[in-house]
Parts: structure tokens; sequence; C-alpha cells
DNA sequence: CATGAATGAGTCTTCATTCAT
DNA sequence: AATGAATGAAGACTCATTCAT
């Protein structure tokens, strides 16, 4: 966690030196960014990053968290509709949603590519974290859905919460981290969606 | 590529350095794990290192390619049969065959993780070959399902193909670099090719 | 000297700021201790410091006179009967007055460690002046001691007041620095005024 | 301990870094000495120091040994006589065969100084150990004594040799450090020999 | 080819001290 | 007087890479 002084900056500063460390690591790659160039790059003194943070790690951490907080903000609005359709419905929505946000704030989106491929201990340990809790989310959903007999029989539901949430954070992430175009990805999106609802194996049909 | 030097060591020498650079890599990741560190571990002078190789990469990419041929080895058994059942039911064996291959040699089936944790270009690019080419085998055999009419009309091939392809060769590396059982890993695989061939979608029923 | 702001302070606050530097000193050693830490310690703001103090000596310094004066006063009923009997008799006299303060007062007992492990021109500077008064307080009584011929002729008694002032000042403290019990100090004590009272060299006996 | 690397250097080039050291810690104080500035008075790479040493504290230990060493061999002679005599004239002797090696090397005699004056773990640690091993010799030495008949029974001879040992490797070290001649030094020792020797109390004489 | 010492650029991190509010 | 942010100098330590033997 940023020290306080951090918080107690103006939010112009704030936001400059958060800026400029996402620039500076979506560039280099967490593990290759130095503090330097973010200090640097944002035009403070080297000793002013101490004051605010204790070390890459805490801020990094906090960036993954502000903007997890600022791409959540975008779907807020489905979440009450949430149980009343099937939740793969819902996630296409959700996915939809979070790709506003990327077109909104290209940087902010790639940055959690990071969380996928940093070794530090930190960084690790909130990936798992965030994975859990994401993931525990869609279950109840799924759950839900499984509730209302929407769900096939047998699906392993923390499977498919898995394989939905690693799309969402991980692969799509990825997709845009590469370059690829939006609307792609969208399409990509359904195609999974349809794989995931139909299944793929023909049925042994009666012609 | 290794330098001529380094193939006109013997094995035991060539494998010595092969391992050493293995346990160190899997316990630092890529980008930190230092060459120094590496020769250390080997008991090889550090000007060695550098009438070898050309620098980490070069080390690293010629690891990611035996090893890749060494796994590869444990499915070739299965390429005859490929064709004549549904790929879903081969992509089953292949998995366990891999596995079998991370029971017989767990570095090397957990050094594939770090295919997927790097930034720098080569190892970058790299992956991006081998997931075109892995891809579009699996594609190539997903297109002699169809032509049998063993998939449902409409599925995305490509699609699947990467779901497959990610699924074994990330996803299940990514559980045994955390430690979970084999035998989970299998269920897990299972579990994921259910949800493939079957969907999830629980069909209206004429009951 | 600390400036007039310090002594304008309550004297709860000059009392806390105190007692935080003997603990940070203590802890890390004179020449290792960070105003940082101090101010942290005591919860005062960084400038603060500097209203009160001309840098980390002239606290150190104040410390050290303070902290003397306390233990002078554990001492202070002894000196009119100082006289009247043998120095060692009164040396040991003074030596449990002091540990008397060290049981009632830890920290500051031990803080006189840290007068014989800083290289600073300062500090070396008051320990000779210390050494110099303390040295001639007992010289003046040995003399005493002279005078009423308790003492052997030819006793340097220069060198023997060297001897307790050290053992006294340094030597005491340095085993409650390391922890070792007050009782064995006593013991410890007993034994060195007896090798100085008696000699160590037997008689030729006349057996 | 200095790694390899320091000992395969030229006798030369391991004496010149020694020297500095010394040097450099002589002026500034043990905890107040930078690698930087030895490098730069010895005239070598800052990356070299790290070839050679784990860090300053390794070099001053073995720094501290080489000298012990050194001093010890000015004293060699002496051992042979040391189980004929009584030990306080051995003393004396041990004492001035050390300020013999004052003489021919300053610099060397007075590191010891800092032995007393590093709050470093190690250093501390260091020192208990030369300690313990000096003041057990000095023990052993003086049980001959004792078993001679030569030491006044009741001697605590654990005290004595406790003050002995501090007499040389601490008081008379920091004489020379402050700058005292030799010759005082000597005839410092022999009042010090002579107060235990004889002890200060005046017999009751039968005058 | 083997060896391992030399080199110095590059980072992190800590702090004393100042200064504006 | 109190406060605490700003600043940058300074030092430790690491390593990749080169080079002489």
């Amino acid at each position: 966690m940023p020290k306080k002084t951090f918080f107690r900056l103006s939010e112009a500063k704030r936001s400059l030196i958060e800026r400029s460390a996402i620039t500076v690591i979506n560039e280099q790659g967490y593990d290759s960014a130095t503090i330097k160039d973010i200090v640097n790059t944002a035009g403070i003194p080297r000793g002013s990053f101490y004051q605010y943070f204790n070390g890459l790690s805490d801020l990094f951490i906090h960036l993954i968290q502000i903007i997890a907080k600022r791409k959540f903000s975008y779907m807020g609005h489905l979440f009450e509709q949430l149980e009343k359709h099937p939740f793969l419905e819902m996630f296409r929505e959700l996915t939809r949603a979070g790709l506003m946000f990327a077109k909104d704030d290209k940087e902010a989106y790639l940055f959690g590519y990071h969380l996928y491929h940093s070794q530090s201990e930190e960084v690790l340990a909130l990936r798992a974290r965030l994975e859990d809790e994401g993931i525990a989310m869609m279950e109840s959903y799924l759950m839900n859905d499984a509730n209302k007999d929407w769900l096939k029989e047998g699906t392993d539901i923390r499977m498919l919460a898995k394989m939905l949430y690693d799309f969402n954070a991980r692969d799509l992430v990825y997709q845009f981290y590469r370059g690829d175009p939006i609307e792609l990805m969208i399409k990509r999106t359904d195609a999974f969606i349809n794989i995931l609802r139909e299944g793929v194996k023909k049925e042994a049909s009666n012609e």
C-alpha cells in the first residue's frame, strides 16, 4: 500500500505518477521496469518515489487495484439484472463493458496483462487473490443458473467459471496487448460463448 | 541458436548445462534468472557461457525446443490413430501423454511455464510461432472431424483449437507449477472436455 | 546544546523525545541511529527535530549529560561519608548505587555504552572530558587515602583511579549491555576490588 | 571470509588492498568507512571489491585476523618460557613485544581499536570470540601460576585474566590511538602490573 | 577451448536538511 | 512553532560482457 504521503498529494500529481508508471510498465514489462524510468517519465525526483511507495511492487499493486475498480465501474449497471438472465448472456455483456473500458483507456486496460507476467511473490499472491474472488463471483451466478435449471446437469461449474474468468481477464487482455482490434475480440467472444453453450459434438441425429 | 562449440561438447557436459539452466530458470523465472547463477550451478566458468551461447535467450530458446521435442515424443504413438477418432477423445489421450512426461521429468515439463512469462522479444516471437504451429495442427485434425460430420455445424474451429491448445500448453502447465496433483489435473481435463463437447445449456426439454 | 525551543516544550514532550532517542540509539548504536528513526519513534514531525537540535550529536550529548546527572543522584548520599573510609570500600558502594540506577532505568544506564562507541569528534571530546573529571575526582579521594596511610606506598594513584573509573563507566556498562545479570556484576565487582586491594602475588611465606 | 579470487591475486595487489582498507578504516572508523573510499584509495574498480569480498565486514574480519597473526608472531619466542615464570612477569614481556609490533606497523596495531567500536553483528561476534580465546589462554597460564603456588589463594583467576586481556588488547591500543608515546605506555604497563601484583592496601604494619 | 579476473554501467534505497505553508 | 513534502547526494551491490592467458 502506498504511504500516506502519496494520498496527500494533489490529484493531478498523483495521477501523473500513476500514468507514468502505467506507461513505463506497459512498455517494458513489470519485471524489467525500473523506478528510475518511472521517476524520469513523471519528472519527479528519485527520492520522492520512496516517500510515496515502499517499492515498485507497492505501486504496481496499487495500480492494479485502482484499474480494477475503474474497469468494474463500467460493469456496475449490469449487476442488477445479472440474475434475471442466463449468466452466459450476461457474460457477453460484461465482456463488452470491459471492452468499452479498453476503448476509453487503452493503457489501463492493457495493464492487466502484467498481472500474468511477473514472478514477484507479491504479484503472484495478488493475482491468486483476484482470481479467487473473480471466480467465486462467477460461480455464484452460475449456481443461480443451475437453480433456475438453465444449466445442463453435471456441468462442472467451477471449471466453467474458471474458463470464463480466464477468457476475460487474460485472453482478451492478451489479444488487446497483441494489437487485435476490438471488433475481432467481440466476435471471438461470441464464438467462445457459443462453444461453451452449445458444445461442439454433433448430436446423433435421426435424419 | 547455441554456437557450434556447444554441440561439440560431450553429451554429459551439454546435459549438465541444460539441466542447470532449467533448474535456475524454474526457480527464479526467466526474466530474473542470471547467467551468473547458471554458470555457478553448472560449475562452469563464466567465460565458457559465451563460448556456447550468444546470451540467455539463446539458451532459453534452445531449451524450449529440446523440451518440446522430448514432450512430443511421448505422444508420437497416438498420431497414427489420430484421425480415426473424434479429436476431443484423442485430445484427452494427448493430454495424458503430456502428463506422463510431467511425471518423468517434472523440471522439463514445468519449463514451459516460462514461455508465457517473459517479455523478451525473442521469447514472444518463439511463443507465437509455437502457438501458430500447435493450433494449426489441431485445426487440421478438427477439420477432419468436421469432414466426418462429428462436429456441430457452425463450430468455430479456430477458436476451439485455440482453447485446446491453451489448455494443454498453458493451463495445465500452470496448475503443475502451482503444485496441483496430476490426478486432479486429469479430472479437470475431463471436465473441460466435457463442457466443450456437450455445452452447458440445458436443452429445452419436452418433459 | 539543544536550542531554546526544546526547553520551552512541555516536560512530557521533551521526555518523550529523549526517551525515543535513547531507545533508538540503544537499539542501533549511535553511529547507525538516524534522525528519521528517532522522529518516527517519537511521533514528531521531521522538521521539528531541527527546531530543537542542531543535529544528532547535539541531542546525544544532551542525553549523556542528563543521564549522568540522574545516575549521579543515586550516589549523592554517599559523598558525605566518602572520606571517612578507604576509597575502595566506598567504590563498592558507589558501584552498587550505580547498579540501582541500572535497575530503575535500564535504558538510561545502558546509554553510557555509546559514549565508548562513537567516532564522532564531539562525542570523543565529551568522553575525554567526562573521563578527566571522573578520574580527577577519584584521584582526589585516593589522595585522601594516601594521606591517611591507607594506601601502600608507591601505588600509582592515577593508574588506580583510571582502573576504577573504567571499570565502573565502561566494563560494568558493557556487561549490562551484554545482558549479564546484576548479581553477577556485583560479584565481579567484589572480585575486582579484591584483586586491587590485596594483589595477586603470593607472599613469600615463612612456612 | 574473502572469496577465492582474492587469494589468487598477486601478493602485491592483495597487500595494496589490505593496506588501503586499513588506512581508510583507521581514518574514518569501521562504521563510517565506505567501500567507495577503499576502492578509490586502492585504485581498483568498484566491482572488483565484490569479486574479492562479500562486503565490508568480510574484509574487516580478514584484516583483524591477519593482523592478529602478525602481532602474535612478535610474541612467539616468549611462549616457550611462559610457564617458567610468574605470568605477570611474562605479561610485561608480551606487552612489550606487542608494542614492538606497534612501532614497526603503527597502522596495523591501531587497527585493533575498531574491534571495540563497531556495532555490526559480525564484528561483535568476532570480538567476543577473540576475547574468549585470549582470556582462556591467559587463564590457563594463570592456573599454572596457581599450581606453582605463585598466586595468592582466593584470587579470581578469570577476573584477573580479563583485566590483563583488556589492558593489552583495548587500553593500550586506545592509548596509542590517542597518540600517547610508547615509553609512557610502557611505564603505565608497569604501574598496572604492580598494582595487580602487590595490591594497593597498606598492610597493617607492625611498626 | 578453458578460465576467471577486470570493468563500470546501472539500480535501488536511504537520509539529512531545507523550505513553504 | 508545527508540519511534512521536496530534493538529490551518496553508497551498496549486481552483472553482463570482454579479454588476456
